[in-house]
DNA sequence: CAGCTTTTTGCAGTTGATGCATTTTTGCGC
DNA sequence: GCGCAAAAATGCATCAACTGCAAAAAGCTG
């Protein structure tokens, strides 16, 4: 159990570096090695996702995975937890210090939901980035509903830092919803505007889709309250 | 179906097995090998629970369990699909057809949100039946973080069956909430319920931890309409 | 008891996953 | 280019989860 790793080690040389980041939407690749890593991990993703959809998860081994990408059985793992990560092309997508500082801080609206769905937003952005894989990785959790549970393994190892979010901002602005509760609404948000997006043909984007389900919750609440 | 134990006047015998099986929350076991079957796998749930409990998850092996159950690791897999959900104590909880048809039919109250909570109450009130191993699933669950995946897989194997049910109910009595929306709706106030349970040290009942996680979610509406 | 069904069990085999030692690749100062 | 240190890839051995199959045991029924 690896404690959080703190993102950046704040260089001296950030400005024109992170201007390229931005454009390119990839994190530094400072030279060979880590052009290679990122390459070989999508190789992974993608030869995984590629078997997964034309055998089906079962028949596909991580020996044909590795094989398929070039590189040692023993090398997969070296890139992924398991097997299943590497189907739903699992990436570590953070949330970004400025949308969490302005959360804790009680913002962006003040009001606990829309603030949420500003959190979401931020994560699904984080999604349009990768598109094609998302897709697909969508697109496959359907057909084999047994990746749900590792979307839920996903969610799983943000939960901690949604928690500390959450705690953060109800220390300076209190509320009274669950911990617990907020964690599940930024599943359901998540999960909801996905599956809203993979029905609109992945038209526009995933984060499109949020506003529609934040109303539907909304509907359910006001209906319950006054039929 | 004639009584096997031929008595003086009419049989009572069948009205003192009934009873005790409504004591012990037990369906009818007609003979030796349904009750063999049941003692079977509520002994390989404890003997789970307890080595996980104090070892941990990963020290954990199939073969400790069957061991300590008395059976052989490979009867270990007629019983569960897999180590975890032994350790779950994952029942197939359905729920109750008259509670289903009420709300199909568009009740008990009429307002959906309630009437999603009279099904959430009835999935817990099945949790209460067996509390002792329902307890220490969800302490184990709060240890194991790992174990929620199988939480998610418990729900999936349901998710069906909901899915069926808000159609139906959607069929006669329109809804715009979207089906996967309510799916992780019923998660949310399931996992808060019990979280919630757990914090009070489980004293009463599951289920009277519900309303609270409503109210909660009102309130989260409520102050995003008006602040 | 005898025949039938259900359940358990042993055994062999596949696969996912991890640890460790070794080799290969890459970055870098010369 | 050259050699050296760090990082990554690889090979190998190992463990544990899980499955299929067929034989044996146990419960059921007449």
């Amino acid at each position: 159990m690896a404690p959080t790793t703190p993102r950046s080690t704040d260089a001296p040389t950030v400005g024109l570096r992170e201007l390229a980041d931005a454009l390119e939407g990839t994190p530094v690749e400072r030279g060979l090695r880590e052009r290679k890593k990122r390459a070989r991990r999508l190789a992974l993703i993608d030869a995984a996702q590629r078997l997964v959809a034309e055998h089906g998860l079962d028949a596909v081994t991580v020996e044909m995975i590795s094989a398929q990408a070039g590189v040692s059985p023993r090398t997969f793992f070296n890139y992924f937890e398991s097997k299943d990560d590497a189907v739903l092309g699992a990436e570590d997508a953070g949330l970004p210090d400025d949308v969490v500082g302005t959360f804790v801080d009680g913002g962006p609206t003040g009001r606990l939901l829309s603030d949420v769905q500003v959190l979401v937003a931020a994560l699904l952005a984080a999604a349009d980035e990768s598109h094609d894989r998302v897709r697909r990785a969508i697109d496959l959790v359907q057909q084999e509903p047994r990746l749900l549970q590792r979307h839920m393994a996903w969610l799983e190892r943000h939960q901690e830092r949604l928690r500390e979010i959450f705690d953060a901002r109800r220390a300076a602005h209190p509320f009274s919803t669950d911990t617990e509760l907020l964690n599940l609404l930024v599943l359901m948000l998540l999960r909801t505007s996905l599956v809203a997006w993979e029905r609109a043909g992945y038209r526009g984007r995933a984060a499109d889709h949020l506003p529609s389900a934040v109303a539907q919750l909304l509907d359910l609440a006001a209906g319950d309250v006054a039929p």
